[in-house]
DNA sequence: ACCTTGCGAGAAAGCGGTTTCTCGCGGCAC
DNA sequence: GTGCCGCGAGAAACCGCTTTCTCGCAAGGT
């Protein structure tokens, strides 16, 4: 490897063109107002010598970085990957740049993990299901400014962007309610996970208004394996339909279930949630319900914009799903 | 919002302890050789005025930031994202973060954008499939310690992980040779890239080498919508098989020729690259290449590891894809 | 001719750490 | 009793940049 770089600094740029560093900064960050031969003699030397301002003393010297951290629980979901994808190309324009990190091989240290990260950058977007309410609106504080999502009603002064699940899989279980579905059966998420609370509230309020539903809870999981190793326990169910945590279980599930033998929707129906890029191409394509991921980026950012810039953290919002009706759901036989 | 947090200083932390700010810095580094007590009485003070070291300063005064860039076309490409989500969880490991940064929109700024964001940091992964050869052997020395992905044989010194793309698709048209197909398709990705050209190569070889095979090359791209886009082309062009850019075109070709009419494999086989996770949902499942995207994150950081350490850069690999058949291609009718 | 203004640009003080250099002090050898 | 050594810990320089403070100097007012 060859030798590691030695940039040239400011003082260099100032030697060269015979002015003070103090000169050279201001020309640097057209705050420079003396005589136009001067700031032209400094552009030169600055030129000349390959100089660009070091982005960390700046930093340390602005107290700002320019960049922003995004925590999620897995970065191999898809669903974050759309969300992750947008945000960085938000912030880009802005000249920011995205720090990021996942807390999937650890999930007690999500507090730790957004903590330590934070403190490199001016703000962060935070995903983090399975950390406890209360220990969520203590570290609310340390980690502002700081854009939380999938935590809706958290509050406390943070910035919220949801999804509405609740909402989502009531879409979902009236769907397959009006196919004809009666004995339903619910593929959990992580037990620990916010996110599946409000599911199966959602679920409950639905049991609520259609008595002659039954439903079962499986444990289930978040990857296409936890929803291939569910499979045989969802036939055994003898259920008709099942509504997985997320569309990567539904995948694996529908994808168990044909090794089994079951043919989906034929012998069951399945759905899946978030409507990752490829739900739609999925044999046979997934019933899901759509999340705008790409929209979840976009306002991050925004709402990240306004608060590096002082601003308030504005409304929570909450995302309604979209029911996407496609092949894999169909009435009962 | 909440006011924006001051955080306590080293000197805070020393004064409290009664100490200087050195022996402070001593004792957090675990280099301080002293009494125990005053040790002690420094760790009670960081603990209490919930002390911990500003990465930034920290980052100036060591000239390292541990953390790396990672820079590739485009984010919302899963076979990206299976490479960045494992050199996280690696980089991680070893108390480092990654910065991301993308250049869909502005393909031509690769190089800025990429030298931008390595000033942030202490190294770089880098794709850059469109950068000339020139300006990137020229790029490679400001950039170290850098890692290339993607463009075999550059060579100047840099760590360099690649695929094998003309042997995967030189496999690719052998299996379709096999199967009996003599008129091929092959749908291009950005003219400008050079795995493309390294894909093109590959079947140039293969031609050579099978004289009654013809070859017909149509502009495609590198989304599943562009892959639709050629659908009808493709159809028109008579050939019996086609091979894909990537799995993302190859999808949404076979989707595009399902909505002509065009059954997958029955009327068409159709191959793909990448074989990114969902590649074996599809529907057919895709015949394809299958490179080890997680492998290629873990090399990354390996190396990075070692360049950062003062390390050489090893000798380039070339991973070998792997084919993958399964149900999108068939004998000819 | 003298005192203000005002402008252009440098000196120096941070930002928050790390590290080299230095120094006081107690113990040991002679 | 004196000199030297070594140890523990502080002073100060430094990392590279920004910004306030300061100052010299030329112009303008009386």
């Amino acid at each position: 490897m060859a030798a590691r770089q030695r940039r040239t600094t400011i003082a260099e740029v100032a030697a060269h063109a015979g002015v003070s560093p103090a000169t050279v900064s201001r020309v640097m960050n057209g705050r420079f107002v003396g005589e136009e031969s001067v700031a032209e003699r400094v552009r030169a030397s600055a030129q000349t010598l390959d100089y660009s301002p070091s982005p960390l003393a700046r930093g340390l010297a602005l107290g700002t970085t320019r960049t922003v951290a995004f925590v999620v629980p897995d970065l191999a979901n898809p669903a974050f990957q759309a969300v992750l994808s947008s945000l960085s190309k938000s912030a880009a324009r802005s000249g920011y740049r995205v720090l990021v990190a996942d807390s999937v091989e650890t999930p007690s240290d999500e507090l730790a993990i957004a903590t330590e990260i934070r403190r490199r950058c001016d703000a962060i977007v935070l995903c983090a299901p399975r950390m406890p309410d209360a220990q969520l609106a203590e570290a609310i504080e340390n980690l502002a400014p700081i854009v939380l999502i999938n935590r809706p009603g958290t509050g406390h002064g943070a910035a919220m962007l949801s999804i509405d699940y609740h909402a989502g899989v009531h879409q979902l279980a009236e769907h397959l309610y009006a196919l004809g579905h009666r004995r339903l059966v619910y593929v959990a998420g992580p037990t620990t996970s916010a996110s599946d609370g409000y599911r199966r509230r959602g679920l409950k309020a639905f049991l609520a208004g259609h008595e002659d539903v039954t439903l079962e809870t499986l444990p289930g999981g978040v990857s296409v394996d936890d929803g291939r190793a569910v499979a045989e326990a969802v036939r055994g169910s003898g259920a008709t339909a099942a509504l997985a945590f997320n569309d990567l279980v539904a995948i694996g599930l529908i994808h168990g279930l044909g090794e089994l033998g079951v043919s989906v929707p034929g012998d069951v129906s399945v759905t899946g949630f978030d409507d990752i890029p490829y739900a739609r191409y999925n044999s046979p394509a997934l019933t899901t319900a759509s999340v705008p991921h790409e929209e979840l980026g976009v306002q991050a950012w925004d709402r990240m914009d306004t608060l590096v810039g002082g601003g308030e953290p504005g409304h929570s919002v909450l995302f309604q799903p979209r029911l996407e009706v496609r092949a894999s759901t169909a009435p009962p036989r």
